[in-house]
DNA sequence: AGTTAGCAATCAAATACAAAGAGTGCTAAA
DNA sequence: TTTAGCACTCTTTGTATTTGATTGCTAACT
C-alpha cells in the first residue's frame, strides 16, 4: 500500500506527464506542484515508486514516466472529479438536445460530442441486436419486383432491407407474407432466428420458392450483419506528440481499419458502464500503445450502443471519464419522462 | 513535341520510379530497360526532358523523378494497356457476381475490389440523388407512434427514414398521408423538393400540424442529407514509402477525415467516366502530394455512384485504369439483359 | 551530327566524435 | 527523516569527415 505522500507524488507525475508528454523530473514537481520537499526527497520517493512498478524510466538520466500499473492506480483511486468546465457543460447540453429519430443517430451525436470535447478519437457501435426480440415484421411492395422488409424490435430498434425479384409480386402475396412471417418470428430473439427460418422454409414449400428463399436469405443476412462502426475525429490523434512516431501512427490507423478488432473491443466484458483499458491491459497486442475507455450508453435499461475513446496511454482519463459521466446523467435526466 | 526516343526514356523513368520510389539514374535505365545506348546518351536525353519540364531533379547528384507534367504525358499517351493479370481478372469476376439488393452495396463491393487489387485506398459515394425523380412515397406505421417513410426514385434508388410522434397515429391517417404526399410529390426532382413541401404545409393546415410538420422536416432532411462516403483500405497507404514522411501521412489522414473535401473531389467535373488528377493538378492544396483517379460507375445510363482512388503521385496509373476499365466493361456485360 | 568514354564536380547520407545539458543516485551532513 | 552536493549516466545537439552515387561536360570516336 502506498502512503499518502507517495500517492501525491504519483498523481503529480501522472498529471504532469498527461500535460507535457515529457518524462517528469524531480525538480519540476517541486516547482510546479507545491510539494514542500526538496527534489532529493522526491527523488527518493520516485525511486521507491519505480521499484514498486508504478513508474518507468526511459533511461538513467531522464525523468520518470507512469507505467500501466501507475495509470491503473490513478484511474482507480486518484482521479480528479468532475473535471469539466461550464462552457463544456453548455456545449454538451446543446448537442444532446438535437432531436433524433433513430437510436444510432443519438449514439453518433454522443460520440461526436465526446470527441469534440476531449479531442480524442471515438469509435461507436449501435445497440446490440442479438438479444432483442422481434416485435413485428412488415413487408412493403416497392414497384412490382422489389420488396422492403422492415423489422421492429421490442426495444424500438428498426432494421430494414430490400429484396429484389425476377418475377412480379402481387399485393395478395405480400399480405400472405406479412401474416406468415409474423406468425413464425414474432417474439423470437435475433440471434436464434436461424431455426424458425429453416422450419419455415421447410413448412411452406408450397409457396413459391423463388419468392420465399431470397427473402429468408436476405433477412438472415441483415439480422446477422456486423454492426456498423462509426469513427469520429481520427485525425485529432495526429496532433498528439506520441503520433510523431511512425510506428505508433501506423499502428493506430491499422487498429481503426480493423473493424473486427474495434467491435471486439466495444463488446468485451462489461463490469461497469464505463471501463478503462490501459496500454498492455488490452487483450490485443496491437493496442498496447493505446488506452481505451468504453462507455455503455443507455437510458434507464435501454441499450443505446457503445462508445469507445481511443487515445494514447497518456490520455486525460479524468476529463474523459467526467465527460462520460456527465453525458450519462444528462441523458437520463432529459429522458426520465420516457 | 517529344521524339520517340525521349518518350521511351520518359516512360522507362516513370515506370521504374513507380516500381522503386527512388530517383532513377541513367545507368539503371540502360541496364534494365533495353535502351541500346550508353548512359551518357540517356543522360543527355534526361537533361533535355528536364529542361522541357517532364522531369525533376531532387539534387545534382541524384537521379531524376517524374514531374506532374511528366506523369500527365504518361497518362495521356504512354499507358501500358490492359495491365491486369489472369488471376486478377478471375478475382474481379467473382467479386462482381456477389448478389446485391441495393445500389450502394454494389458501389461498395466495387470499391473494395479495386482497393484489393491495386493496394490503394478508395473512397466511394452512392449515386447522386438530386437529379432523380420521386417515383413514390410510402408511409408505414411501426407501432403506434412511429412512422417510416420510404421514398422510391425513378432509377430504383430507395431512401427511408423514421419519424416519431408524441401522439398516436391511426391507420386512417396513414392512408391519407400516402394519398396526399404522392399527389404532391410524385414526379418531383429531389433537389427541388422544398417548394412543393412548403405549399403542401400551407394547403393542408387543416390536417394536424403536429403530424405533418415533423414528417415534412424529416423528409426534407433525408433528401438533402449528405451522401455517405465509404472508405476502403486506408491502412494500405501506410505501406508505401512516401508515407514514411509524417508530413505526408498526416496530410493523408486529414484528407480522408474531411468528408466535404472527398465529396467535392468525387463530384467534380466529369469530362470522362475516368478522370485522373495528378498532384498539384488537384484544386485543393491538401491534395498536392497525392494523385486521384475518379471513376464514374454506371450500367448503361444508370448512375451507380462514384469511386475514387487516392494514392501517391507515383501511383500505378496503368494498373488502376486498366482495372477500372475492366470492371466497367464487365459490369455492363453482366447486366446487358437488364 | 550523333554517340560515348572518361573524369571532375556535386551533394545527400552515413559515420564519427565531442560537447552540452538534464536528471539521477548516492553519500554524508543537518 | 530530510537535504545539499556532486559524480555519473545517457540523450541530444552540433560539427567535421568520409563515402558513394550520379551527374554534366569535354574530347574523342563512328
Amino acid at each position: 500500500m502506498l502512503d499518502d505522500r507517495k500517492k501525491k507524488v504519483l498523481q503529480a507525475i501522472i498529471e504532469e506527464y498527461i500535460n507535457t508528454a515529457e518524462p517528469v523530473s524531480s525538480g519540476s514537481l517541486v516547482n510546479n506542484y507545491g510539494l514542500n520537499f526538496s527534489s532529493a526527497t522526491i527523488r527518493n520517493e520516485m525511486a521507491d515508486l519505480e521499484k514498486s512498478g508504478y513508474l518507468d524510466k526511459p533511461h538513467t538520466s531522464a525523468g520518470r514516466v507512469p507505467s500501466a500499473k501507475g495509470y491503473r492506480l490513478y484511474v482507480d483511486e486518484l482521479l480528479r472529479d468532475n473535471d469539466i468546465s461550464l462552457e463544456e457543460i453548455k456545449y454538451i447540453s446543446e448537442k444532446l438536445e438535437t432531436k433524433v429519430n433513430e437510436i444510432e443517430d443519438l449514439t453518433k451525436i454522443t460520440a461526436n460530442t465526446i470527441s469534440e470535447i476531449t479531442h480524442y478519437t471515438t469509435v461507436s457501435i449501435g445497440p446490440k441486436t442479438n438479444k432483442q426480440l422481434i416485435e413485428e415484421i412488415k413487408f412493403i411492395l416497392l414497384g412490382s419486383r422489389m420488396l422492403m422488409a422492415v423489422i421492429l424490435t421490442d426495444t424500438g430498434l428498426v432494421k430494414e432491407t430490400i429484396i429484389k425479384f425476377d418475377e412480379d409480386i402481387t399485393d395478395r402475396q405480400v399480405e400472405t407474407l406479412n401474416y406468415m412471417f409474423n406468425n413464425k418470428l414474432k417474439g423470437q430473439p435475433f440471434d436464434k432466428i436461424d431455426r424458425p427460418l429453416e422450419e419455415f422454409l421447410f413448412d411452406e414449400m408450397t409457396y413459391s420458392v423463388n419468392v420465399i428463399k431470397p427473402i429468408i436469405e436476405q433477412i438472415k443476412k441483415v439480422l446477422q450483419e456486423d454492426e456498423k462502426i462509426y469513427l469520429e475525429g481520427a485525425n485529432k490523434a495526429f496532433d498528439l506528440p506520441e503520433f510523431n512516431s511512425l510506428e505508433v501512427a501506423k499502428n493506430f490507423i491499422n487498429v481503426l481499419d480493423t473493424k473486427e478488432l474495434i467491435a471486439d473491443m466495444l463488446n468485451s466484458g462489461f463490469a461497469q458502464d464505463i471501463n478503462v483499458y490501459i496500454g498492455e491491459e488490452n487483450e490485443n497486442d496491437k493496442l498496447k500503445d493505446f488506452s481505451i475507455v468504453t462507455f455503455k450508453h443507455k437510458i434507464g435499461d435501454k441499450d443505446l450502443g457503445t462508445i469507445g475513446i481511443i487515445g494514447p496511454k497518456r490520455m486525460d482519463y479524468s476529463k474523459v471519464i467526467s465527460v462520460m459521466k456527465y453525458i450519462s446523467k444528462k441523458l437520463n435526466d432529459n429522458n426520465q419522462n420516457n
